[in-house]
DNA sequence: AAAAAAGTTAAATAAATTCTTAACAAACTT
DNA sequence: AAGTTTGTTAAGAATTTATTTAACTTTTTT
């Protein structure tokens, strides 16, 4: 009897872990180290963990532990959670891919928008110090005119990417996508 | 007054950089090689390059080249151009940034919608199995159930990236977020 | 307040990735 | 058709990144 319990839990354990795989080999792609991509691939089908759960369960080093669960902190995907009873942190993993997969968009869309559009607005300003500049040959003013457009085409999608965001964190997005929307 | 040429030219140079920078950085942190992502960022400000000319105006070796601006085609952000008149291969960036970026995400978000619902369906399989096995304990038999549902619950949002995706290369996406919109 | 347990930081090791050198294949010229 | 130029493949070197070991700090308990 409990040799068929082994057997079929042998079963469920394979089953999830075709799908931590494959959630693990995601978050990999998208630069996300491979310990913490497999951090919360497992601790999706767990209710919650404590350090030293994960390090027996990925059979890692406890540090290894901490920060990767520090990461997945700061992009949103795991939350700490307070268990009376155990002086241990417990971590709780979140298990809606909408707001799992959405809060590590938007912080990196965002971070990209900052920090490309500031380098823009410097470019910017060095093309037109260049244009204004009296000993420029008509070459080099026509040459940082033109860098000048390109740039301030670019704007668009930057500024686009930032609406991007707002809709997703407003969920307004969800009016014109529908979640449930089934084919 | 050559002097004073090779001081705006220096300083055009310089405006460039910034924004290369940004660019790669960029590229970096979503999983393209350093290679690759100098290279497109660079190429950026050119109409077109040839794999000498790339190695040396980012000072690296030719197969470096050739293997990162493979990687940038893939991702349809390069485009191979037929120059009469040379024989050397030459290649185009694209400048627009919503089809250079868009065409990135839809294919990663592809290949993780299609890689991951694929291991669900497998998974979910295999827990139905284990339902129906008449030598499951009521135990397993509520766990298998667990899990099935929470995977079935998630397969929302694959749908959702999916239609996210199409509505991407459709370019109805834009009905509902204007490229144009000033703020 | 002292001791023990839990977690973090920092240095060092290990592993993986990226890039280069060298050999090869393909294409174009004469 | 032979030679030259261009581009690619494959193996090795080097850099970078990820993980571990060890020391330290913080928190909790008695």
């Amino acid at each position: 009897m409990s040799e068929s319990n082994e057997r079929t839990e042998a079963k469920i354990e394979e089953a999830k872990y075709k799908v931590i795989g494959a959630i693990a080999e995601t978050m990999d792609l998208y630069g996300v180290t491979p310990a913490a991509a497999n951090l919360y691939a497992t601790m999706y089908f767990k209710d919650q963990m404590t350090l030293d759960e994960m390090r027996t369960e990925l059979e890692m080093s406890k540090p290894s532990m901490s920060t990767s669960v520090r990461r997945l902190q700061e992009i949103e995907m795991v939350k700490k959670t307070f268990t009376r009873g155990s002086r241990k942190h417990t971590y709780v993993a979140e298990k809606n891919f909408f707001r799992s997969f959405m809060a590590f968009y938007c912080q990196m869309w965002e971070r990209e928008v900052k920090m490309n559009l500031e380098a823009i607005e410097e470019a910017q300003e060095d093309f037109i110090n260049v244009i204004k500049d009296s000993t420029s040959t008509p070459d080099i003013v026509a040459e940082a005119k033109k860098y000048y457009d390109q740039l301030e085409e670019s704007k668009t999608y930057y500024h686009w990417l930032d609406d991007l965001v707002e809709s997703i964190r407003s969920g307004k997005i969800f009016e014109f996508l529908p979640k449930d929307k089934q084919d």
